[in-house]
Order: C-alpha cells, then structure tokens, then sequence
DNA sequence: ATGATCCATGACATCGTTTGCATAAGCCTC
DNA sequence: GAGGCTTATGCAAACGATGTCATGGATCAT
C-alpha cells in the first residue's frame, strides 16, 4: 500500500506534523530533524499525496490547456513550450481537446474546474461565439490565458501570432515578385485570426495600389471543397490569379496539389504562399514558402503569464497582449 | 467562492451525507428528495469536488498517457482514441511526454503517481532498457497497459500494431514488382518495433529466396544524418538497391527528397516503401506508398483494456496481447 | 532563582466528500 | 399494541496533508 506521512511518522516516533513540515522544509524544524525525515522517506519510497494536499491547501499544483487539436502541428509544439514552463515550476497539465466542438468546450472547462486546475490556457473552438462558460471561469476565480484564439470582452493576458504583419509581408513579398493577380483563400470565418490574416492581406494590397477583386477572396466553407474552390478561382485562363495567399499550409499543399493537376506550373503560372511554415513546407513539391508562427515560444509565454496572474504578481500592460511577430520563410513555391 | 454539498445542505435544511448520496444516486434516498437536491445543485452551479471526493474514495477518475511524443501523429490519434474511451467512461487524462528521454520518463511516472492516477497506457521512451520505475507502479498497484512499445517481462496488456505482417506484406509488394535489390533503412535499435520491422522484412526476401545482403540494412543512428546513409547506399550505380523500405514515412520522405537530389527518379530507378500512412504520403512527390497502422482504434483498445484491469475484469487470455493488423497502401512511390 | 524569550515539536481541527452505523418514522403482522 | 421490518435520514469518522495554537524545555537576563 501507500506510505504516508503518518507511516514515516511511526517509524521515527515523532508527530505527522513534524514530517510534514520536515518534508515542506519549514524553519521551525532543526536541520537534524530534516535530514532524518528526507532519509526516511526515501528509504520508504514516500510520495507526496497531491491529491490530499490539494485539497487542504486548495491548489492543485496543475493547470488545463484547452486546445481545439493535439493533432495540429502547432498547438502540440505550443504544448511543448508549455509543458516546459509548467514542470520547470513543479505544476502539471491536464490537456483536453475541443475537438472544434462548442459543447465539447463547454464540458471540458467544467472538468477542468471539477479538476480544481489553478488555471487554464485556452484556445477556443472556432465554433465559439457564446462566452457564458468563461464567465463562470471567472466566477470560480480560475485564472485563464488565451492561446492564438482570442475571445473579446475578457480582461485577461492573450498570446497571440501577429498574423497581421505575417500576411502582409507575405502579400508585400507576391507583390515585390511582381504578381499582378493575388487571390486569398481564407480560414473560418469565425475566427480572429482568419480576419487578421485576411486584413493584412487587404492592408497589403492597399499599400501598393492594388485593387481589391473580391471574386479574389473565399473563405472556406464546409458546403464546398477546398478542390472545387481552386477549380473555379483558377479555371479561366483569362482571368486567373497569378498568386495565391491561403490561410494555412495545408490548404496551401492542397491548392498546390489541384492547381499541379489542372496543368498550371507553381510558381511560374501562379505563386503560393502558405502559413504556419509546418513540416509539410519542405515536403511538397515545389518547397513552400510560408509565414512562420513561433509556438513554442508563445507557449513558453503564454504559461509564464498564467503563472503570474495565478501567483497574482503585477503584469505590466505591454505584457498584457502579447504579439509574436511572424515572418515569411521564401522557399520555391514563389521564387 | 465554490459551492459545497454543505451549502447545499444548509439551503435545503438536510444533513450533507443526504446531498451526496442523492448526486450519487444512493438507492436509500427518496425520489423526492433526489428531485430537489438535483435541482438546486444545478440553481446554485454545483461542482463536485474530485480532489475532496478522490481522498476519500480513493479515485482520482483519471489515467495518465506516457508517450514520447504528441507532436508524432501516431501518438496524437492514439490519445484521441483513449480519450474518447475515458471522457465515455467519466474519466480524466493526463498526458505527459518522455522526449524519447530515460530520466524524463521515470520522473513523469513518478508525478503521475503523485497524482494518483488510476492507470496508465505507456510507451516507453527508445532509450528505456532499466524497467525499476515500471516495477514501482507495480509495487504501488497502478494498473499500466503498454501501447505499441514493449517492455519485456511484465504481465499486463499490451497493444501492439503488428509491425511484422506489415513489413512483410511491403516487402512481398516490392518483390511482386519486380524488384531485385531491396534495401531497408531501420529505426532505432532498441525498439522492439525497429526490430519487428526489420524481421518482416528479413522473411518476406526469405520467403522468395532472395538474398539478404548485409550491406542493404542500415538502422539509424545519430552519428550520421540520414542524407549521408543515403548518399552512400546509392551513390554506387553497379551496385545500387532498386528498392527501399524505410522503418518511418518521415525516413521514407528524406529518403525521397535526396534520391531526387542525387539524380535519382522514384519510382523508376528506385522504390520507396514508408511505415505509418501519415499525411506526409499524399504531400511527398511521388505519392508515398506505406503501411497503415490504425492509431485510433489502437488507441481505444489500449483504454479499454486498462479500465478492464482497472475494474478488476477478466481479460480473456487472447485479449492480453493485442495486435492490429497493418496493411500496404500503394501509392505512386512503388508504382 | 524567577520570569521572559525562543525554539522544536505535538495535538487537533480542517479541507469536501463518502460511508458505516445509528435512529426515527412508518407500516405490517400476529 | 408490541415487536419486527423497511425506508429515509442524520451523525460522525474517515481519507492524507497542512496550519494554528499550545506546550515543554532550554537559554538568557535580571
């Protein structure tokens, strides 16, 4: 079975009390005390009880993270950085995931409350447009960070990519290419970030003079196919897009994929720039040219700010909203 | 502050022991009675507290998932099998990564004792060859499930994709093509699964009296980048392998992406068989032909059995070892 | 020598929930 | 109507660690 304190406590003949605070390393307990108790639990093979020491002293010494997707390559190495930061500070993480579900959100914030985590970095599902359930967050005063998605109204830290300046650099680089024709195709339109991205596209192209076609813009839509969206954006030879701007690397490839099978030639016929700068950039053909998000960095950022809003330490207001600038990685795909 | 059952006690004017067995549906407690404490939990936005609930009971309701790593999206779809197996059975997951690291992985094995959680599903890290921490949880009587990497000599449940029948069934393909000089590029050597790979590979050229050729088998190995086994393995055009079967798609496509480099075409001077049907197969050109495993339903597998051994049911004896049939898909890489 | 101070330790209540045991009320049976 | 049985409820003791308060002995100053 177990050890327990009280366990430890028998052997030496001395009060639970005392191996507690010889454990916790108290100044009221003489240092020979100390060095007998930490012998003796070694030698027992003691391990603390989180879960009755949580309950006494309330902390959970865990936190939650709230993802839509382990699965996606950036929020499992904003996990990494994450992770890093939390057991570096002897905490650990409860991951669930939304799965992109608004309910399946909604019940997982009240597990992890159940869970008692001392907070939650939280990424909201692109379905999200109701915010009763972080409100109750706030009520049972669980400190929360948002990652990359931002919900408004909350006065709490945010992490997130500086899309803007990713998207109109990428568009400012079509366009120094010389690129006339430059379509975007957008992520969810519910998403903050899809504007974002969109808006520095439109801020871009704005800069250099360029019109705005607005047969130039989709954003997807589970109705069509990402397929049939390319067909239609490029299949007239005379009025077909010379560039391509898509929210992400994976509609990116797939677009490369349809655009190679419709027998137009990437980059010559068109230029695609993708965003995310994931591990499929240097595996389609040709190699793509992307705007890169930093994530472990921002998790690494996004858990520092959770703890010190738990440890209720000052956030100066710079650091309050925070913003990872993004650059664009220029591979062949619009060379 | 948090609702307790005692203020729900207090707002009813019952005793709390009445509170919570009415939430926990105690058949001594009258419908009437269950109507009302429902009721007004739900009004006053009772939580259960499971940390409070976890001492006494001496349940958690969580298991804890030790992989290498979640970015790999073999292990990403495995835990979105488990998890959809606990949150069906009420219960919390943990997920902790060893970073293919010995130390990180006992130290995490000893946290999620520490948190006291009812099981574990494990795949151990490839450097892991001292199995102390594993005999611990024994010793501390949680339960574990091993998930697709092996350790030796314990009796608990394992789930394992069959690597062999599916190395074999890739090497078969190649043979049936036509192919004489078949190559394999192996994983990590302490790996069971490099090891199971490499055997399916070894029968299916004795199965066709096909000659093993030493010089065709090379396992990784961090002192060389895989460029440079590569480049030596075909830089030789007398004596080059017409074939290669890699332990890994991620090998298969750097293997790809240098054999293009060298002059080489796939699949016309050389094939490429990869090992896991990732995304990658359809991003990397030529198309990737690989073997699937089936992470998801590996996964769920792997849950089920650990709250078989968790709830003390029998486990019929062929229930012990599962292992999930992998099979070829052929794409344009072997064509 | 006596009181004040300090130090190390122990006793005990507590966190929120569950659960064995006790108990009160209601009903049945002879 | 007394005893037995059922049913619904309350009481109090856990679970393991922690923190408050009390205590007893040593040390020091007067």
């Amino acid at each position: 079975m177990a050890i327990t304190i009280k366990d430890i406590a028998l052997a030496l003949e001395i009060s639970p009390s005392t191996v507690s605070r010889a454990l916790n390393d108290h100044p009221n307990i003489s240092e020979d005390t100390k060095k007998l108790v930490s012998a003796k639990a070694k030698e027992m093979k003691y391990q603390t009880n989180f879960i009755a020491a949580g309950l006494r002293t309330k902390k959970s010494n865990s936190i939650g993270i709230l993802v839509p997707h382990i699965t996606s390559s950036f929020f499992a190495s904003a996990i990494d950085g994450i992770q890093k930061v939390v057991s570096d500070n002897g905490y650990f993480t409860i991951i669930c995931q939304s799965n992109e579900d608004f309910h399946n959100e909604v019940d997982q914030i009240r597990s992890l409350l159940s869970c008692k985590v001392e907070g939650i970095i939280l990424s909201i599902s692109s379905e999200t447009k109701d915010y009763e359930h972080l409100e109750t967050l706030q009520a049972y005063d669980t400190p929360f960070v948002f990652f990359d998605r931002v919900a408004p109204g909350f006065e709490t830290p945010t992490v997130e990519a500086n899309d803007f300046t990713g998207s109109f650099q990428a568009v400012e680089h079509l366009i120094k290419r010389g690129r006339k024709k430059i379509a975007h195709l957008g992520g969810p339109g519910i998403l903050g970030i899809s504007k974002s991205r969109y808006e520095g596209y439109l801020e871009a192209l704005k800069t250099y003079d360029y019109e705005v076609n607005e047969d130039s813009v989709i954003f997807t839509d589970p109705d069509e196919t990402h397929e049939e969206i390319i067909q239609k954006l490029f299949e007239d030879p005379k009025n077909r897009p010379d560039a391509l701007f898509t929210f992400s690397d994976e509609l990116a490839v797939e677009s490369i994929l349809k655009l190679k099978s419709m027998g137009l030639n990437v980059p010559r016929d068109v230029s695609v720039v993708g965003f995310g700068n994931s591990n499929l950039c240097n595996i389609v053909e040709p190699h793509l040219t992307s705007v890169t998000h930093e994530p472990i960095a921002m998790g690494e950022a996004a858990a520092d700010l959770l703890f010190k809003v738990i440890q209720k330490r000052h956030i100066p207001p710079h650091m309050m909203n925070l913003k990872f600038d993004s650059r664009v990685v220029i591979r062949d795909s619009s060379r």
